[in-house]
DNA sequence: CTGAAAGCGCTTACAG
DNA sequence: CTGAAAGCGCTTACAG
């Protein structure tokens, strides 16, 4: 029964019930469309709602289906201040636009855990919060989402988990992509002495872009005079990683940094080091997720389809909650090569 | 009753009671460390409710306790692709971090909407997805906002609202922040005829931040010499608004764009028609979420605690659901002046 | 002190 | 065809 306008107490279907003098069960079937009410009833019944403003109980309705009508979008606090990170906001948008076309509410979760016993991934499809979860930005030594995975429940990851071949997963190829903007600096541009400054090697993507460059070098028998160091994909490590190779005294003539932050916080290093990014030296990110196009000059980069990665997901976990059979268990999206100055090709409406 | 280790069917407290030889009831009241309790069953129910991987269905505990233990952040689809916008980053970081600390889930929503009777934001609440609600990026004329607050339901809103005195919010002083920004171009760098680029103006920020800009050349008396254009807060509007005075054969040498993305936008336009940023004319900006560091020149602007504003925001909100007694109506947070070198300061790292 | 029912709001299987 | 009960899982007020 509805107590008051201050919220607590709201209509339910009893009080629309009340209003029409009918049962509760009717009103329910009524608004569903249930032909079984007669057009008058259900008329009545629509009138009656709308007049009390009735909204349907989430979790009466999640307790009765046995389906919250919600999806979780699951960021591990573990890696790097994703969170905060552009990515992120890519994933979003595509999660919740798909969200949005299946009537599904989105909950985002950080994984705080410290919850002894179940997994804290698991916890939010167990209590029923949410009835699928998408997973994104997970280390390869996150034994809860192997556990999740390995569950059954329905999940979703964004990325490439080749360690987990039962996983459903939408991804990029990394070491294709990789090994593409390496041989652009190789190629096109001549550079012989190349750095990479690769993502954490815990992380696939950390591993799968430096196996790209590491490829690309061998190939063409630069591998002597490469050099790979490991950042965090902060800004600071790849200032950190540039200054590094500078003191070591190794003279390096071309950067592939595994993303774009990491490129900016070496370029500003390298410029203060003497270098002309884009002229003596080239370098490349990854990303494409808002900064490479602001600096001057412009990063090269290889755009990472984040918001079509988060959408193909959604997208994928609602057909498996539908229960329909879902495609190749793994789905790869093409990243995009986008050539601006810092590699030394003239793509840069700053540059002009 | 648990039926397999595929999901559905999940582990249930009559499962747990049935385990132990107690009844649901005692179990639930175990887990929950009632006294009434005796010490030998609690542990009995604790093994196995470990042991069974039991945990609580948020919908029967939903149903039961009148509470969703969610909080909705909701922004409106109408404005201006903010859900791609770094702003909301910084807002989600805010409210999930408070969330976190109160144990509470975030379900994230865009006012979809086309839903006729209940107003979209009343409906998260009343359909008892959420407790309480946070709206942010709200246009002023939105009148589910005006709705939303005049119910009474567990609303804070972010931003200013000197429209809705009920309202509680958390905001910053926009005029007052855009009037120093403007005297910092008159006084320290002797400007004096200026651009002010506005945001849209059926938002409060775009109407705020306009006045402050007014209040500042009208209390120097450069009024004839001012102008203003309104743009849209994205790069594009402030390239535009740019190019529209030049074609006016209006001449200015100060510019203050209501963010950071139109200053960006401007930049790169007054670049194209010659002007030297920071030196022949300088201008400033709004946000400092990210863009207006990395370009070079590294763009002067207000920053907005937007994360703090969210955290504010959100433990606002968990105080009035908790019963407690709000502050005031309205806080406001300071903002923060941060020079750079597009006003003709030199505090740019890259300017070195 | 403890056992077990009631009831949150919903939908649908069942009885009439 | 329609009325009304059952039951999803939980917590707490109530009866014993």
């Amino acid at each position: 029964m509805s107590v008051d306008a201050k919220g607590r107490g709201n209509v339910t279907l009893k009080d629309v019930a009340a209003r029409v003098g009918v049962t509760q069960a009717a009103v329910s079937m009524a608004l569903a469309g249930n032909p079984r009410i007669s057009e008058k009833t259900r008329r009545a019944v629509q009138r009656a709602a709308a007049e009390l403003g009735y909204v349907p109980s989430s979790a009466g309705r999640a307790l009765r289906r046995q389906s919250a009508g919600a999806i979780a979008l699951i960021v591990p606090n573990t890696s790097h201040h994703v969170f905060g990170h552009a990515y992120f906001m890519h994933v979003l948008t595509g999660v919740s636009s798909s969200s949005n076309a299946h009537d599904a509410q989105v909950i985002v979760s950080t994984n705080t855990d410290g919850a002894e016993g179940v997994n804290a991934y698991e916890r939010v499809i167990r209590s029923g919060s949410a009835d699928g979860v998408i997973v994104t930005s997970a280390a390869v030594d996150d034994a809860n989402v192997e556990a999740l995975v390995a569950s059954g429940l329905p999940v979703v990851l964004i990325g490439n988990f080749p360690y987990l071949p039962e996983a459903v997963s939408v991804g990029t190829d990394d070491v294709a992509a990789s090994r593409l903007v390496t041989e652009h600096l190789i190629t096109v541009h001549g550079r012989s002495r190349l750095l990479h400054v690769s993502g954490p090697l815990d992380h696939q993507t950390g591993i799968d872009r430096r196996e790209g460059f590491l490829q690309a070098v061998r190939a063409h028998a630069l591998g002597e005079n490469a050099l790979v160091l490991e950042g965090d994909m902060s800004e600071e490590s790849g200032a950190e990683a540039v200054r590094q190779a500078h003191d070591m005294g190794v003279e390096v003539d071309g950067v592939v940094f595994a993303n774009d932050d990491m490129a900016f916080g070496g370029m500003q290093t390298l410029r203060r080091l003497g270098r002309r990014v884009g002229d003596d030296i080239a370098l490349v990110g990854f990303d494409d997720f808002g900064i490479a196009r602001t600096t001057t000059p412009g990063i090269t980069t290889m755009r990472v389809p984040a918001e079509r990665m988060a959408l193909a997901a959604s997208d994928t976990l609602f057909a498996i909650l539908a229960g329909e059979r879902t495609g190749p268990a793994h789905v790869e999206l093409p990243v995009e090569f986008i050539a601006r100055t810092s590699c030394g090709c003239a793509g840069d409406a700053l540059s002009e």
